[in-house]
DNA sequence: CAGCCTTTTGCAAACGATTGAAACCCCCTA
DNA sequence: TAGGGGGTTTCAATCGTTTGCAAAAGGCTG
C-alpha cells in the first residue's frame, strides 16, 4: 500500500475478477452481471477510487490539462486572466498548468517546453516582454498543439487571439483628454515590442490628428517597465523640461500613477492644470488620490473567451482559425481627469 | 502524423532499432556504441523530441506535478503566494497545477479530487471561507498523499503548514494604536472559522488586555466577508452609535479601507482623532488617502516556503513531520495611523 | 575451427485503464 | 448428447518509457 490510491487492479484482486470486468462494471458497461457490478461500485466507494487521470491520459493520447504561461501571476489584470481561465476550465472537465515567465524569454520557452512535455492538449500564451524571437512558439504550432495567445498577441503566426481593443482604448482615453481642453497630451509609452503598446501608442496619435493637435515626437516618452519610478522619474524629467504640459496618456496605471507623483510634487493641481488618464483599470486605480482614470480591461471575460476558443480547437479536427477576438475596453473616468 | 511530437518509438522504427536502444542512447547508457548514440541524438534533436511525461508519470509513479488549491486568484496576496510557488517548484523541475475554490466548500472538495485523480506528488492547500467539515482532506492524509497547508491553516490534521504570526501582527498593530494614545479600538474582525482571523483576534485582545485597556465584547464587530462596502456599513454603524473610538484595527486592508470611507463621510479627522490600521499590506495600502498602515504578510516567501515543504515530504520516506513555521509580519506605519 | 569473452542490441514486463475479440458457463433444444 | 445461444467474464493489445535479463554478433585464442 504505498501508492496509497486505490486501482483497479486492486479492486479486481480482492474480488477475484479480471480488471476489464471491474473497468467495466465501474461504467454501467452492459455484459456485467447485477451482483459484480454491486460489489465492484461497493468497494470503489468504500476505497474511494479514483480512475488514475495519468494512465488515461496515456491510453487516450489526452491530457485534459491546459497550459497556461503568463508573464507574472501578480499582476492584478494577469490574475483576473488567470481566474477566467480556471473557471472555464473547470467547467468543462479541464485542468490548468500554469507557468509564469517573470517577463524572460528563457524562462517563457523553457515553460513552453515543459508544458509541451507534460501533454497539455492546448496551450494559453501572453509572451513576455522580452520575446521577439518566435522559434519556440512556431515548434507549438509545428507539432499540432492548440495554441492561443491572450492581451499580448504575436503577429504572423498560426494562431487565434484574445485581445482587448487596444488602439481604440487608447483613442478613448485621449479623445476624452481632448474634449476636456487638453492640447498638450504627453503619452508614457510601453515598450515597442509589445503590440498592446504600439497600438496604444497609435491610438493616442489618431486622436490628436483627428481632432488636429499636431503630433510632437518629444511628448511620447518610452516607460519600458511600466513602474511606478520610473514614470515619475520620466515625468519630472518633463515637467522640468519647460515643455507645456496639461494631460497625460500613460500606458498603464502604474505608469499613470508615477506621473502623478511627479505632478504633485512639483505642485501643480490635477486634474484643473493637468488630467491624466492610464489604461488598465487596475484595481488601486479607485483607492488613490486623486482617483485615477482609466481605460477598463475585462480581464476576466479575456480569460474565460480564451479558454473557450482553445477548448473549441482542441475538440474540433480542424486546423486553427487563426481568429483574433477583440474585446471592448470601456473609459473610466474617475477625478484625475474630471473637470 | 496526428500527435505530432515525436516519441522514441517514431525514431526507433526510422533507425531501424529497438525502442530499449533509443532510450538508453538518448541517456547516455554504457554499452550503446557511439554510432548508434549519434544517430539517436542526432535524429531526436532534428524531430525536437520531448520525453513524454505522462508515460513517465505512470511508470515512475511520481508526476512531478504539485497541486494548488488556493480560495481566489484575484487576491494580491494570493497572487503572490502562487508566484513563489512556483518559481520555487519550477527551479526543481516541478510544475504546479492550481485551482480556485472560490471561497466555496464544494468546489474545493472538487479541486481537490480532481488533482488527486491527476496524481499530483502533493498539495498545498489553503482552504475556503466555507470549509469547516474537513473529511476531503482527511482523506488526502489518509492515501498518503504529501499535503501542506498556507496561510489558513486546519487544526488537528497530520499535516504542515506555513502561516505568517498572524497574532504577533495583531498584537504589534494594535500596541502601535495604543502607544499612539488610542484607548477605544475598534476590531473589524474576520470569520471565526478561520484561525488566522481568530489569531488576529486573540491579538487584538492581549496587546488591550497587556497595556491595561479593559475589553469590552461591543468594540469587536464581525466583517465576514472582508469587503470595503461591508466594512464601510459596519463602521458607519458604530459611529452612529455613539460610542467612543479612537482607533481601529481591521482584519485586513480592504476592511480598513471601507473605515476610513465612514470616517470621513462623517468628517473626522484621520489619523487625528482616529487612527486605523490595516491587515495585508496589499498592493493598494501606500496609494490611498490616507495612506494606509498595516501588517505586511510575506506572500512570496509564504508560496516558496510552502513549496519548498512540499518538496521535502515529497523525496523523503517518512511521514509528514506536522511542522508549523511562522513567517514574521512587519509593521509599515502609514499616514492612517501616525501621528 | 570450436569455444569463450566482450560489445552491443533486443525482448518482455511493468505502470493503470480501456476495449474488441475470444472464451467460458449454463441451459435449452433437437 | 451434441450443438446452439445468451449471459458473463477474461485475454491481449495499446498508450510511451524504462530496465533486468537474454541473446546475438564479432573477435580472439588455443
Amino acid at each position: 500500500m504505498k501508492s496509497g490510491q486505490v486501482t483497479i487492479k486492486d479492486i479486481a484482486k480482492e474480488l477475484n475478477i479480471s480488471c476489464s470486468t471491474v473497468s467495466r462494471a465501474l461504467k454501467d458497461f452492459p455484459g456485467i452481471s447485477p451482483t459484480t457490478r454491486k460489489a465492484v461500485v461497493e468497494l470503489a466507494n468504500k476505497y474511494n477510487y479514483r480512475p488514475n487521470a495519468i494512465a488515461l491520459s496515456l491510453r487516450n493520447q489526452k491530457t485534459n490539462v491546459i497550459g497556461v504561461v503568463i508573464p507574472e501571476t501578480v499582476h492584478f489584470f494577469f490574475s483576473t486572466v488567470i481566474s477566467g481561465i480556471e473557471d472555464e476550465a473547470m467547467k468543462e472537465g479541464y485542468n490548468v498548468m500554469i507557468c509564469q515567465s517573470n517577463e524572460q524569454y528563457e524562462r517563457e520557452a523553457d515553460s513552453i517546453d515543459a508544458l509541451m512535455g507534460a501533454r497539455v492538449d492546448g496551450l494559453l500564451v501572453s509572451i513576455s516582454r522580452e520575446t521577439s524571437d518566435l522559434q519556440h512558439l512556431e515548434k507549438v504550432v509545428k507539432e499540432g498543439t492548440p495554441m492561443v495567445f491572450f492581451d499580448r498577441l504575436v503577429e504572423g503566426m498560426n494562431a487565434s487571439s484574445v485581445i482587448v481593443d487596444d488602439y481604440q482604448g487608447a483613442y478613448d482615453a485621449v479623445e476624452h483628454l481632448i474634449k476636456k481642453g487638453c492640447k498638450h497630451i504627453v503619452h508614457l509609452a510601453g515598450p515597442d515590442n509589445l503590440i498592446i503598446c504600439r497600438k496604444r501608442k497609435e491610438g493616442y496619435i489618431s486622436a490628436l490628428e483627428d481632432h488636429e493637435i499636431p503630433l510632437d515626437e518629444s511628448y511620447i516618452v518610452e516607460c519600458r517597465f511600466g513602474e511606478e519610478a520610473e514614470a515619475e522619474k520620466a515625468m519630472t524629467h518633463l515637467l522640468e523640461s519647460g515643455m507645456a504640459i496639461d494631460g497625460v496618456f500613460a500606458n498603464n496605471d502604474m505608469a499613470g500613477l508615477g506621473a502623478i507623483s511627479a505632478i504633485k510634487k512639483v505642485g501643480i493641481p490635477i486634474p484643473e492644470e493637468i488630467a491624466v488618464v492610464g489604461f488598465s483599470n487596475w484595481q488601486f486605480s479607485s483607492l488613490v488620490n486623486p482617483s485615477l482614470s482609466s481605460i477598463s480591461q475585462p480581464g476576466y471575460e479575456m480569460g474565460r473567451e480564451a479558454a473557450r476558443l482553445i477548448l473549441v480547437e482542441i475538440n474540433s479536427k480542424e486546423p486553427s482559425k487563426r481568429e483574433v477576438t477583440i474585446l471592448d475596453t470601456e473609459l473610466i473616468v474617475r477625478d484625475s481627469s474630471n473637470r
